[in-house]
DNA sequence: ACCCAAATTTGATCTGAGTCAATTGGCTTT
DNA sequence: AAAGCCAATTGACTCAGATCAAATTTGGGT
């Protein structure tokens, strides 16, 4: 979208001081394993609205999520974009078989990473089965709430996809930074439809519906889940 | 769906003259391996709607298609469906984090399968990377194809839905079974409005549509597609 | 604090796909 | 070959969500 403008940072950074250390595929390694693991990742930023890769782009690299917020979507040739999810610390972004990604992701806010050449990635892999049994777990958990998001996109109504949606970000967010029924959203209108198979003015119409019913209320930057047992049930149906 | 009646071959069945040998999980073990794997998995049949497993059940089996169709779909507690995939001769199923079946399969019609018991499977995957990279393979395309499908449910009218159902559905009976236009369509309208998040009347309309308009030919158990080039260019958008 | 541009909300209207309701067509059973 | 049954088709009508069109709010830069 804009100029790439990636700063690669020039001092040290150690995995044993890395925010998603056991969250992320290096949760499968052990202390020794992680020392060389570390010379394999750069620490990148992104600033808000950059794209980390492109769909069709050869993969060059994989990516671990370290901090923010990132967008994860296909086009049409026409346009339309589906979201196919949003990626958040300790994701980890760019397994696929073709070579070549097959979808787009850019930051929403500022983003950091840990970056790995395919290469040195795939053969530091390669007589490491605890690690590859950790990816193959993370592609086997996203293959299920892919699934879970078919349904919600084929079966469910606008109120349902919303509440859903909103229950559903609290969670990843509860799981990451703790319990709070304050729920920022740092992504735009646009991008929430474009998750749910809606248009921006069907999302903010569902949010104000919600807010009239006291079931949230629309703050600056997100929303305060006011009646979490009523969402639950419009989202369930 | 119907009461189970699993038949189990009582005679001998080798991995040496089995139809999916070089498609399936089983092409990345050598012939040594194979006969190995031979013990671990036993052939099974299913009739037409029974169901092969259920969401929720607790995993016990991994499955591989022999011959046949299976429906892969999500319930609603209200009933509302949608199918997530449709599975072939080839497809690996059963895969999954919480040890519980994220999905329901029955069988579209006869339906053989090779069956593995949960435990043995994993012992043997256990020390053979080269089997669970082949998994971790088939999970990742699986992924692809999940989100490909986001697409359609989120963003593809139904004409646009329709004819990229009828252009896929082909190109895997192509890469099975050789180039034709026939198309065979096993599963029901039903399971094709489940699959595409439309309804059943919508389905049968686009089909009627795309019959007068010359792009396919309904025959009985299937179409026949006469203008593949205005069915892409309608899928394409 | 002020201005501009973008994002969001709100309102009015339209329409693609859903719903409801018959028919029609194919099989199976007798 | 008539009856019964289920899947598929067709038609008439409705409606949830899209589209079109303004406001209104927000945020960033100076």
């Amino acid at each position: 979208m804009k100029p790439s403008v990636v700063t690669i940072e020039p001092n040290g950074h150690y995995c044993s001081d890395c925010a998603v250390r056991g969250a992320a595929v290096c949760s499968s390694l052990d202390a020794a394993e992680l020392r060389e693991f570390e010379h394999l990742g750069r620490r990148v930023h992104f600033e808000s609205g950059e794209t980390v890769f492109s769909e069709e782009d050869i993969t060059t690299s994989f990516y671990n999520v370290l901090e923010g917020v990132m967008r994860l979507y296909k086009l049409l040739p026409d346009g339309r974009r589906q979201i196919v999810g949003f990626a958040l610390p300790g994701d980890f972004l760019g397994m696929n078989i073709s070579g070549r990604h097959n979808f787009s992701a850019d930051a929403i806010g500022v983003v950091a990473v840990c970056q790995f050449a395919k290469g040195p990635f795939g053969r530091f892999i390669e007589d490491r089965p605890q690690l590859l049994k950790r990816i193959n777990e993370l592609a086997i958990r996203e293959l299920s709430q892919a699934r879970d998001h078919m349904v919600l996109l084929g079966r469910r109504s606008a109120d349902e996809k919303v509440a859903t949606f909103l229950l559903g970000w609290r969670d990843r967010l509860v799981a990451l930074k703790g319990l709070s029924d304050i729920v920022p959203l740092p992504m735009s209108r646009q991008d929430i439809a474009d998750y749910l198979g809606l248009t921006i003015e069907t999302v903010s119409r569902t949010f104000t519906k919600l807010e009239r019913h006291g079931v949230i209320e629309i703050i600056h930057g997100g929303i305060s889940l006011l009646d979490p047992a009523r969402a639950e049930a419009m989202a369930a149906a």
